[in-house]
DNA sequence: TATAAAAGTTAGGTTAGACTAACAAATTTA
DNA sequence: TAAATTTGTTAGTCTAACCTAACTTTTATA
């Protein structure tokens, strides 16, 4: 079934709101908001979707996905994520640039293509916001977003993405010889000032509290 | 002014039409036709371009583009073409398969995408079709494309595309040493069969004359 | 628990871009 | 040059998605 470029975008802020509520479920003003639409317009097109059996009605107005409209969503954010990794590591986009174009790539139709471009990237895990690519099948690492302030001493880590893209952050974090995916050991901290010494391709360094927090980083 | 998908459309197939009419202007019917849509709705959409003056009507039903619709039509061609070139050189597509892919990804709005892209793959001048890519300014070498078997015996020329798409034939291609924009030199050719002897990467091989006639080339 | 506030739905209208059917204008051909 | 054919246009519908305004249902609060 060829989805509309309007009912993907439903299905997956529907999927992301779901996520972002935990238990609660997603009330149709609450979508239309997220869409910048008008409630009414919301209600229209769920109801289409419910006709075409992706979402459902639970309990007057709180929508749930059918399991397969969750598969599409996860299949837009899989896209999504992969075009954000390719815009940020091919094509030198910056952080913040990355999220509109996706926006508009996710969106092409093509098995084919996003097989042979998480092939090219290199089958990433990680999007460069930091966020985890789901599979083909949806099944993706569920971690939870550490800082490299919160790496406790003694262990490795592994960078995944950066919280300010601010120019002088970044070339401060280059400076150190880190990029994304880089190795991070924690060797020991200082009580003071909680600052962290830490090990990159075999040279130690020191880096400030602030600088590790704008660290994301997942434990290997 | 950003105009939408099907506008884009309309521009693009009627550059392409006009091109190959020549002299010949491009009527309502023909432009419906190859678009695969009733003739009036080109009808109705002609006349929205024209209040945009993208197009005009040059007497009664016959359409020319404008200096700035012709510039639209410009840029997706550069698109397109810049993106089967992606597609074919990074991602291992096939030659049949690219044109598909990027009659969607043509539609994404960027420039900074385009630039990088065009960065990306060493700012090619021919896709794999052998069709010349036009310039951010919508210049580009208007080549006749010559195949292989039409290049005089000592001169020199550069693989753009071939023809044949079989496996067969690109095993063979790639087999002799050939690749995408490969330096051959014509050394002579058999008056009997007008088969041909050429120089590749300084080893020189004896190639058939229907082999010649599915390499296309610029000279250089 | 009655009522106010919030949340959701229905009804009716708009725009883009398609369609068919009917009509008008050009062009070709007898 | 008149008739036949081709080509282009107009008029009126249809669908997807949006909108506003009015109404109903649910939830929260006095």
């Amino acid at each position: 079934m060829e989805l509309t470029k309007n009912e993907e975008d439903y299905l997956k802020v529907l999927f992301m709101l779901s996520v972002e509520a935990g238990n609660d479920m997603v009330g149709t003003n609450h979508l239309a908001a997220d869409l910048g639409l008008a409630p009414a317009s919301a209600n229209g097109m769920l109801k289409k979707l419910t006709e075409k059996n992706l979402v459902y009605n639970e309990k007057h107005g709180k929508w749930v996905l059918t399991d397969q409209g969750k598969s599409i969503a996860l299949q837009l954010i899989r896209k999504h994520r992969l075009w954000e990794t390719f815009l940020y590591e091919k094509l030198e986009f910056t952080w913040d640039e990355v999220h509109e174009v996706a926006e508009q790539l996710e969106h092409i139709h093509s098995k084919k293509l996003i097989e042979k471009l998480d092939k090219f990237l290199g089958y990433p895990e990680f999007d460069p916001h930091g966020d985890p690519i789901p599979n083909e099948k949806g099944k993706y690492k569920a971690v939870r977003k550490l800082t490299l302030s919160e790496v406790p001493s003694g262990s490795t880590c592994k960078l995944i993405a950066v919280k300010d893209s601010s120019a002088a952050f970044l070339q401060y974090v280059s400076e150190i010889g880190l990029g994304i995916r880089s190795q991070i050991k924690v060797i020991g901290r200082q009580a003071f000032d909680n600052s962290i010494r830490i090990e990159v391709d075999g040279t130690e360094v020191q880096v400030s509290e602030k600088f590790a927090m704008n660290i994301f980083v997942v434990t290997v």
